[in-house]
RNA sequence: GCCGCUGUGGUGAAAUUGGUAUACACGUACGUCUCAGAAGCGUAUGCCGAAAGGCGUGUGGGUUCAAGUCCCACUAGCGGCACCA
């Protein structure tokens, strides 16, 4: 009980001291230390506190920046809030309270834990994306993607639970169920504000190559981006003279080389041309019956049931036959729901030959199968032959005999040559819905006006039809920029909507305004902004973070940026890596930001399982809470034990019964220090045995810190204080000093407690947070005696211990070695058929029986 | 199916990048302190063997004086993507 308030004592104490001197962790804008920036994901501020994934992920970076900040550099380690989300929406529904107050409430308890968890955050650069100041800026890059042709309306699909009333995001859907209420989810169309992040596709691919993400975040992001390589290709569509506006279907293909292999071709039923097809009624009668309700049928399963269909290939023949362009074959066209319209052409030619899912298409059909590359003899009636890469093409017209990768080459050319397709690349990555039917997000900064709307449409249809896009934009029009921020309305409580609509779209006094084009009246976009957007930028406005003018000075963008190391969860290695940096490349562009890159490094950190292994969550009743934790065992000990688990980034699980490891260890520390300081005397050195203890412990941990190697840092301490435990060593001053600057970083409280008794009140600094970090003294890393390993055969045998003036002298070390007792032994009736010898490491007799 | 990562004691995990495998911690056993317990502290702890010694980093092969580390094949688990043409 005694020792239990202890430790509350000294925290309180010295969170005390920080924060009234909030200079220790501040970063200037100006200095001539070499800059820093280390960035931690900054949180949504949810009602239940700091979790567990929270306490680990900033003390991760919690650690580094102290680490960095100690090693002379100027740091910067900021704070903020995410804090724009349903659940507080949720909430304030539910308790008819003001979101704005209930997130108030929740960032303060935040700030409250950290503090209490000793992370130096600069709370003078603090966000929060509710912040109108904040928004402001969020607002504003939606309009330059608007004005750059970036931002465009569209009817989309969203998911609607109809017991919320609310529009859900995906990942708010599990099963086809609203997550919240368990209602089974509806699909609607509503018309939605879409960014154009696949413009950028390949630059966020290619960018990779300039950070040093690890290679699984690369990789996530490069799979997400889903770039393949290909080709355009037109197939002329046979008499359908009526269909004028049609005469030819493109399809998309990885490998043109198979073209002679088609046999068939299958249309998505989403596509136009289905529909005109049914419109134009030139197809017989029966097969226009059954296209018909092919496509009624498909409309109605969702796509959970489309893509859980999986092995059962179903389509209808259009009555349409389309001609091969390779060898002028008339085949049939089918409608086929296993055609996505969101990938590629909506069309696909069938090569059933070496194509699985168009083999089962064709079995179920009874089409041809025509084998294009040499098969040896391979059975199509069981299944096609795929994912031939290798091999010579046959039946191939001019490619006949060519190797495959070849063909695909000269076939693209001649494709390109004819005039009948192109080359060009495919992706994965759809545009990015930024809609939200919500209240509690940034409000997108258009309106509506549609007398201009019609003029727009009139005249665009005089145009032609490159005027497309614009077209569909017609009437909308950005809020000009110097009425920005557009604030959210502040009510005393709102329901949401039936319509599909945002709740703004009640607040009719909110809606109206005037059109900036023609002054006449319209009306303003309800639609909400999602989540990302608010956290695409925030480390911007990190560097300035009260700037009414601009999103952050040039001078202070330019100063901080690129983010040094960013520390996050896994969750958010594929859309918030990807968001973000895609709005940094778009400031790039515009000139914003001066590098297209935002992140240098990426550190993902794993995530930590209860006890039971299983994923922490309320339901299974696993949860641990770093502020109970840090109660019980002090915060110090409950920071150690976080970095000490495991490796930084893997997936840990939470042991309460290694928690008293950490804690033992501090104790112990903190005891040692305490004990050689009160025995300590001006007259006494170190000895060279401690200092080359010490030296090698500072390059150790040094070189453990810089690459978030917590745990091995950690163990080395641990080594060490052993050592000095049992034996009588004496310690200078200087080396006590540096034992409690190593432990710093890790236990901010206790090192700061053990500085506090130690430190010269003249010379040293206050706090052990901004005293130097110790230097190597590169004499002491090397002992005088080595020992080394003498092998026989590759297995040790014997030990030696050599000076380390004579480690280059192999002639008398290995004769050393043969003259050990055992090593003798080992080498009796062997002919040594070599000595190997490699300086200072080991001795390694490889001998064979006589 | 494609891409990436990982397989080391009873457990979490180390290994200076090809050079003494199992550091550090948990757990366990014994000892010590105590009236007793808890907490401390100390010693031991990969497997077989009395010992000498042998065997050991998912499995099988290879390169090398030397392989947890490099190469090939397999296998198991984790993560991302997935009717993506």
């Amino acid at each position: 009980m005694a020792e239990e308030n202890k430790f509350k004592e000294i925290e309180s104490k010295w969170q005390d001291y920080w924060n009234k001197n909030p200079d220790l962790y501040s970063a200037k804008d100006n200095s001539d230390k070499p800059k820093k920036y280390v960035l931690v994901e900054f949180p949504y501020p949810s009602g239940s506190g700091l979790h567990i994934g929270h306490a680990f992920s900033f003390t991760g970076g919690d650690v580094y920046a102290r680490f960095k900040r100690m090693q002379g550099n100027n740091v910067m380690f900021p704070m903020g809030w995410d804090a724009f989300g349903l659940p507080t929406e949720n909430h304030a529904i539910k308790m008819k309270r003001r979101p704005q107050e209930v997130t108030k409430e929740n960032t303060d308890n935040f700030r409250e834990e950290m503090k209490k968890l000793a992370f130096s955050f600069d709370w003078s650069r603090e966000v929060n994306t509710t912040d109108p100041d904040y928004y402001k800026w969020t607002q504003w890059i939606f309009i330059k993607l608007f004005e750059k042709g970036l931002a465009y309306k569209q009817e989309m699909p969203i998911n609607w639970c109809p017991s919320c009333k609310i529009g859900l995001a995906n990942e708010e859907v599990i099963d086809n169920k609203c997550e919240r209420c368990g209602a089974e989810v509806s699909r609607r169309n509503i018309s939605q504000w879409v960014v154009k992040i696949t413009d950028y596709a390949d630059r966020l691919i290619d960018g990779l190559k300039e950070t040093d993400f690890i290679e699984k975040v690369k990789q996530a992001q490069i799979n997400w981006i889903g770039r393949s390589q290909g080709a355009r290709i037109k197939f002329q569509v046979k008499s359908l003279s009526s269909l004028s506006s049609v005469r030819k279907l493109e399809v998309f293909t990885t490998r043109a080389d198979t073209l002679w292999g088609v046999t068939f071709m299958v249309i998505s039923p989403e596509h136009p041309f289905v529909a005109s097809l049914l419109k134009s009624k030139v197809i017989k009668l029966e097969s226009l019956k059954a296209v018909e309700d092919y496509v009624n049928q498909a409309r109605k399963k969702s796509d959970l049931e489309r893509a859980e269909l999986q092995k059962e290939k179903t389509g209808v023949f259009t009555g349409v036959y389309v001609v091969n362009p390779a060898n002028g074959k008339e085949i049939p066209l089918y409608v086929a729901d296993y055609v996505l319209m969101g990938y590629g052409t909506g069309v696909v030619m069938g090569v059933p030959a070496h194509d699985q899912r168009d083999w089962d298409f064709a079995k179920k059909y009874n089409l041809e199968v025509i084998p294009v590359i040499e098969d040896g003899g391979h059975d199509y009636v069981k299944e096609a032959m795929v994912s031939v890469d290798k091999g010579k093409m046959i039946n191939s017209g001019f490619a006949t005999g060519m190797e495959v990768k070849e063909a695909i080459n000269k076939v693209n050319e001649w494709v390109e040559k004819e005039g009948i397709g192109e080359r060009t690349n495919m992706y994965h990555l759809r545009d990015w819905i930024f809609s939200r039917q919500h209240y509690w997000g940034e409000p997108i900064p258009m309106i509506f006006c549609e007398s201009c709307a019609k003029n727009q449409n009139l005249e665009s249809r005089i145009k032609n039809q490159e005027e497309n896009r614009k077209k569909i934009n017609a009437g909308w029009y950005p809020v000009p920029e110097e009425q920005l921020p557009i604030k959210l309305p502040e009510v005393e409580a709102y329901e949401p909507t039936d319509t599909g609509e945002s709740p703004l779209a009640k607040m009719t006094d909110w809606v109206k305004t005037t059109c900036p084009k023609c002054g006449g009246e319209a009306k303003r976009e309800t639609d909400t902004m999602p989540n990302w957007a608010g956290s695409d930028w925030y480390f911007l406005r990190y560097c300035d973070p009260v700037n009414d003018t601009e999103l952050a000075s040039q001078e202070k963008i330019k100063y901080w940026m690129p983010v040094d190391v960013y520390v996050g969860g896994d969750e958010h290695n594929t859309l918030h890596l990807l968001y973000s940096r895609f709005i940094y490349n778009f400031l790039f562009d515009l000139e914003v930001v001066p590098t297209p890159e935002p992140y240098k490094i990426r550190m993902s950190h794993g995530v930590i399982l209860g006890p039971d292994s299983q994923r922490m969550s309320k339901s299974r009743g696993n949860v641990v809470v770093p502020s109970v934790v840090a109660d019980k065992y002090g915060v110090d000990v409950l920071r150690l034990y976080l970095m000490f688990m495991g490796p930084f980034d893997s997936t840990m699980v939470w042991n309460e019964k290694t928690v008293m490891g950490a804690k033992r260890f501090l104790d112990r520390f903190a005891q040692f220090i305490k004990i050689q300081f009160s025995i300590f005397n001006e007259t006494v050195e170190s000895s060279k045995e401690v200092k080359v203890i010490i030296n090698k412990l500072v390059a150790g941990v040094t070189r453990d810190l810089e690459s978030f190697g917590y745990n091995t840092a950690i163990a080395k301490l641990m080594e060490a204080l052993h050592k000095f435990s049992k034996s009588n060593f004496q310690f200078s001053i200087e080396d006590i000093k540096t034992l409690i600057k190593l432990l710093a970083p890790l236990a901010p409280y206790t090192a700061e407690e053990l500085w506090s008794q130690v430190r010269d009140k003249d010379d040293d600094d206050v706090s052990v947070h901004v005293a130097p970090w110790p230097r190597v003294e590169e004499k002491y890393l090397v002992e005088e005696t080595v020992t080394m390993p003498v092998m026989v055969n590759g297995k040790v045998r014997e030990q030696i211990v050599v000076d380390r003036s004579s480690i280059v002298d192999k002639k008398k070390i290995v004769k050393m070695a043969k003259e050990k007792e055992k090593i003798k032994k080992w080498l009796e009736e062997c002919e040594i058929l070599k000595e190997i010898y490699v300086p200072g490491k080991l001795v390694n007799f490889v001998v064979s029986t006589k």
